[in-house]
DNA sequence: CCGTCGATGTACCATCCGGTACATGGACTA
DNA sequence: TAGTCCATGTACCGGATGGTACATCGACGG
């Protein structure tokens, strides 16, 4: 099938900008951490721009994917907001973050190639969450402060944990995070 | 004064990174935007890594002043909070938070030029935020907690305006956290 | 069984890279 | 005035870079 040994291609670049970052990588260095030529990469994706086009597209989906997940909790709202911690914090991900957080950096000085992610890094996010404090009984305009308080808090912790690995204190602070957040107006 | 036009030739280095991040710009460039030639960054720091990591001090010392900065504030917890928030959003400082979160990213990726970064990024923090909330009446451990949530809120908070722009939404954010994160303890 | 076409290898290109060698300026010092 | 030392300009180096030209392989469809 076309555009099959592409996708797998792509998926052997993904897997390597994640231990590796791609700031720092040429377009043959990325070629041999996926096992082929960089003569393939110009083929496939046009250029060394393309190709992290592409990446970027391929976070995207990740990231699409972990909301749809956000989606299928339980109904307790503060027991929701736990699982997602949980599963963010989980080590295994650490790669697919830091690449993360390294896109969102290139993002903030306006590179072209990052666009899509520029409109949806956020974006995506506010409508589900959003409808989890509507849920709550919230009215609307709270609950979009708190989605984007909840957003922005989470991925703070995210940066921290990935910088100083002190699991223990932000799940703590995660979780008190998730009970302040979820409590009825404070004044 | 031996070291003078070095500290000028920094000056100039950091203004031109900050505008325009330093992941894609050669040392010829970083020269250029600077108003000198290649060869003189080589000649004042050695390497094109031995200026990122000038670059890198450079940038911390910068925090540490705004850290510093925060102590001056009323003795209102609630109040020093929105003060730090309002400074941190201040439009003129974002090229300057863009290259802080374009090094956080590097640093995420164990480069050895960041390692006075990623030692200093939260541990710098922590014991005066920390102090805040002692001050507010909670234990070691639960101000421990208040301070790591509040140091990582304020971040993505900041991370969520640079992209989005969203500013009176984030400050409503910031300040509906503020509120929160200093109410006595909910449970 | 042959032609088409996606995939791939080899070889090459101009350009740019970080870094160095060497000469020189220009101020201050003895 | 001669010497010293930081600063700077010019010119160059080997090697890596992103990208291209061209030949070829192999599978599948006529």
């Amino acid at each position: 099938m076309a555009g099959d040994a592409r996708a797998a291609l792509l998926d052997r670049c993904v897997a390597f900008l994640k231990e590796n970052g791609f700031s720092e990588q040429s377009l043959r260095e990325i070629a041999a951490g996926a096992g082929t030529s960089h003569r393939m990469l110009i083929y496939h994706f046009g250029s060394r721009e393309g190709l992290l086009a592409e990446v970027v597209r391929r976070v995207e989906d990740e990231q699409r994917a972990a909301l749809a997940a956000l989606a299928t909790g339980s109904d307790d709202p503060v027991e929701v907001s736990r699982q997602f911690w949980r599963r963010l914090a989980d080590p295994a991900l650490a790669p697919a973050e830091r690449l993360f957080f390294e896109i969102y950096a290139h993002a903030l000085h306006g590179r072209s190639w990052t666009e899509p992610f520029r409109a949806s890094v956020v974006a995506a996010w506010t409508g589900p969450v959003e409808e989890l404090f509507v849920r709550l009984g919230f009215d609307e305009t709270e609950s979009r402060r708190r989605a984007r308080l909840g957003l922005a808090a989470t991925r703070g912790l995210l940066l921290d944990l990935l910088v100083t690995g002190d699991r223990e204190l932000l799940d703590a602070a995660a979780d008190l995070f998730a009970r302040l957040v979820t409590a009825p107006r404070s004044q």
